[in-house]
DNA sequence: AAGTGGTCTAGACCACCGC
DNA sequence: CGGTGGTCTAGACCACTTG
């Protein structure tokens, strides 16, 4: 174990006894380098971590407090649903549902500025069963060799995560009643509870895709773990 | 702007326009070091948010390449529900439903083991309309003061979050159909979408809580940004 | 204005692991 | 075994921000 790990735990340990309780200002980086026998860069490493897990805030002249906790903050990941599905031992499969160019009238968001637009719909399936439905706008401007791309092979999902590097995404997860779409290619009845994923990618300032990912709702679940540093 | 945040931008430009390929392996950090003119540590800095941000793997002797991106890595962060509903603007309200002290039997899942368990359930309000319906176990063998503290005026949510430091939450988020319970409080029809999240605290290796949260499906969605290196 | 955290350096040594 | 990334040091200087 190393110095920085050491020195992480003491003060983690510190934290959760109340022994350092929420507010408490630490003693400067000197002190605590002083105190565990290392050097300043040595402690500063051990504080990064804790700073990432939002157990403490740091600010300059006014120095290092124990944050009071607000809020879980958990790292979540989307993979590829392809490798979700295999992942779970199911068979993967894909269909190509509908594919057309257009204007800003294909995006009713508003995401997109008065740019060509490929809109797709497209399902990804599980041991032959629906498993989601993805509805996606890409901005023919960030990426213009998609109009020649064909999708009924390969998802746009795949396609654009190898294709396109992006810089900014914004989730938005939440529960639905099914439309009329969702219960046609998810096979489900109208109104039943539906999974929603909503994703806008940009590179810079530039949007690039806005997808809508449904799921049947007792089939999806994202699993969430904070890193612990203990 | 920093040197470290000139090199992590550069480099990231490079992977971006493809000049840098997924799966190649760059140069080594002193070679980077020589080729920007700074120190190795700064190269290092610059890299160590490009592999936070999973564009890049690290291994020794191996070296360094670009990762081939396979899914979407967020931060997820879910507030304390009463600062939730008084940012968005609206008056906050809490309603304590039922309380009660028993053994495993109030444990459907098996997540504590024989310990005395206490059950509650709440109601959290915004503007006088229910917005979340909070159902929690919490373990008395880990929060024994908790059995002699009056829910009726601060809600377990906010009392546990000061009270108790948790090691590892692990976070469930799907959409349900309303059952009775749900739909009575929240004052929705039966099997209308809610959002739902799970979540289960330990301390350690001891099981702390676990607390189902209940949110009208139209009114819910949590939004996660990826830390932009540009 | 001063004290805090933030950046950067130049160097040493360590530890993992692929060749 | 050797080369890579990972840790650590002792020091300098910078920049923010609050008392």
């Amino acid at each position: 174990m190393h110095a920085y790990e050491k020195i992480r735990a003491e003060m983690l340990r510190r934290i959760a006894s109340q022994d350092w309780p929420a507010g408490l200002t630490l003693p400067h980086e000197e002190q605590l380098a002083e105190e565990f026998g290392v050097a300043r860069g040595t402690v500063r490493r051990a504080m990064a971590d804790l700073v990432e897990q939002g157990l403490i805030e740091r600010k300059r002249r006014a120095g290092t407090k124990v944050a009071s906790r607000s809020a879980h903050s958990s790292t979540l990941t989307i993979p590829i649903v392809r490798k979700e599905i295999t992942a779970s031992g199911a068979q993967y499969g894909y269909k190509l549902l509908t594919s057309e160019i257009g204007g800003a009238e294909l995006d009713p968001t508003g995401h997109f500025a008065r740019a060509q637009l490929l809109k797709i719909a497209s399902l990804h399936l599980a041991d032959g069963q629906p498993y989601q439905l993805e509805e996606r706008l890409i901005s023919l401007e960030a990426v213009p060799h998609a109009a020649d791309h064909d999708f009924s092979a390969i998802s746009p999902n795949e396609w654009l995560i190898e294709q396109v590097p992006y810089s900014a995404v914004r989730t938005v997860l939440r529960a639905e009643a099914a439309d009329e779409v969702q219960a046609l290619h998810l096979k489900i009845a109208r109104h039943s509870p539906v999974f929603v994923i909503d994703r806008q990618t940009r590179l810079d300032t530039m949007p690039v895709t806005l997808v809508k990912m449904s799921h049947r709702a007792a089939s999806f679940s994202i699993t969430t773990t904070t890193n612990s540093a203990g």
